[in-house]
DNA sequence: TCACTAAAGGTACTGCAGTTCCGTTAAGAC
DNA sequence: GTCTTAACGGAACTGCAGTACCTTTAGTGA
């Protein structure tokens, strides 16, 4: 056998995956801060000197569980109506967010975002194809006539999400249904008076 | 002198005020997950079992350091058009987000919340007071007749900072000037069109 | 099926964050 | 001033996260 060849096949990944399964439990438990590597390891039923070898530290297993949980992306919605899909975004979000393992994942990953820069850089990517996975509902609205042409189709969809996560990190006040809808409508209003094509700058 | 008197003149104080001080500088440098309190002691010039016995951990530690930041509230502005007022606010909030010490002590506090529940309360507090500060903008516009009355002025506020909150913790977007100015406009245009009244729900 | 070696596993070690113990300093009541 | 004790300080200790080193398992080309 050649010298220097890569073997992602059968036990290497089932070790990723048994890893990266376990970090998720550990995370949504202890939160990123009492993140152990031995932990995971004993969880996982792997040697730790594994773990540490392939990982090194808690924020770039984190990295690694981002990328993973990146390539299973979730569909949008097709309403037929710029505020019905954005709406149906704000609650999938929304329950994301309040789910008790989801939501503890989400903020643990966010927290790890500040530890390391290449995690950081993996929830960057995480994130963009989330948005961009809903970016053609904007772009069918400006389509249809409902918003002004040279929208920033992806703005609008940050400005949907933006509001929840100020709650879950920041503010800590509840996420409901009601918080969730009224991001939504929030901006859809703020995208059809314009705020979000480059040229214009109302009053 | 009597048993059990609590003594916060003189050395206490400037105990307390030193290490609050290290604590910021160590968090702008290391970020909260390498905040070491035998470090805070050190650059403090005062005994790491002093730290350890009046603070025990990171996380309570940053949670003393909110709440001495909530009594540093600074003023709102009143440029008699809500507009106006909003988009002082989000250059303010985005000034703070951008600047070096400010924006890496902003981070560090928001993560060091995700760890402790006594310090995401002065986290909720410390924005609670920040809003508040604001509020009265909002009210002036509904007294103006520029927003529908029953607007939840606290809500208008919030919806201003989300963005940029959103941008330094979640998506890693740059935080411009006209980022600020968008998020300003985009909370105006949500509050003209009644989003942030409890009764309507339009569409 | 065999040989080669990438990758996993086990165990003993080390460094340092966090604790304990006890002596020292100074706030404040009288 | 003087006495009491809250609060600080130094130094030795401990437990465990992270490392080093070596052995074992199993993926893969021929």
């Amino acid at each position: 056998m050649a010298v220097g060849v890569i073997r992602p096949g059968g036990r290497t990944a089932r070790v990723r995956a048994a890893v990266l399964q376990a970090a998720g439990d550990a995370l949504v438990e202890h939160g990123f801060d009492r993140l152990d590597l031995a932990d995971v390891a004993r969880r996982a039923e792997v040697g730790k000197t594994t773990v540490y070898r392939r990982w090194g530290t808690t924020a770039r297993l984190v990295a690694d569980l981002l990328t993973d949980m990146a390539e299973q992306s979730l569909p949008r919605a097709d309403t037929g109506s710029l505020i019905g899909d954005l709406r149906a975004n704000a609650r999938l979000v929304q329950r994301t967010l309040v789910d008790s393992r989801q939501g503890a994942l989400f903020r643990a990953v966010i927290v790890a975002a500040t530890c390391d820069p290449r995690t950081a850089e993996a929830l960057h990517r995480f994130y963009a194809v989330r948005i961009a996975e809903w970016v053609p509902c904007v772009e069918q609205a400006v389509r249809r006539g409902e918003l002004p042409s040279g929208t920033d189709a992806a703005e609008v969809v940050r400005a949907v999400s933006a509001p929840l996560y100020y709650r879950l990190l920041v503010s800590g006040d509840p996420i409901d249904r009601a918080t969730a809808d009224r991001a939504a409508e929030a901006a859809a209003a703020a995208a059809h008076a314009g705020v979000y094509t480059p040229t214009s700058s109302p009053n």
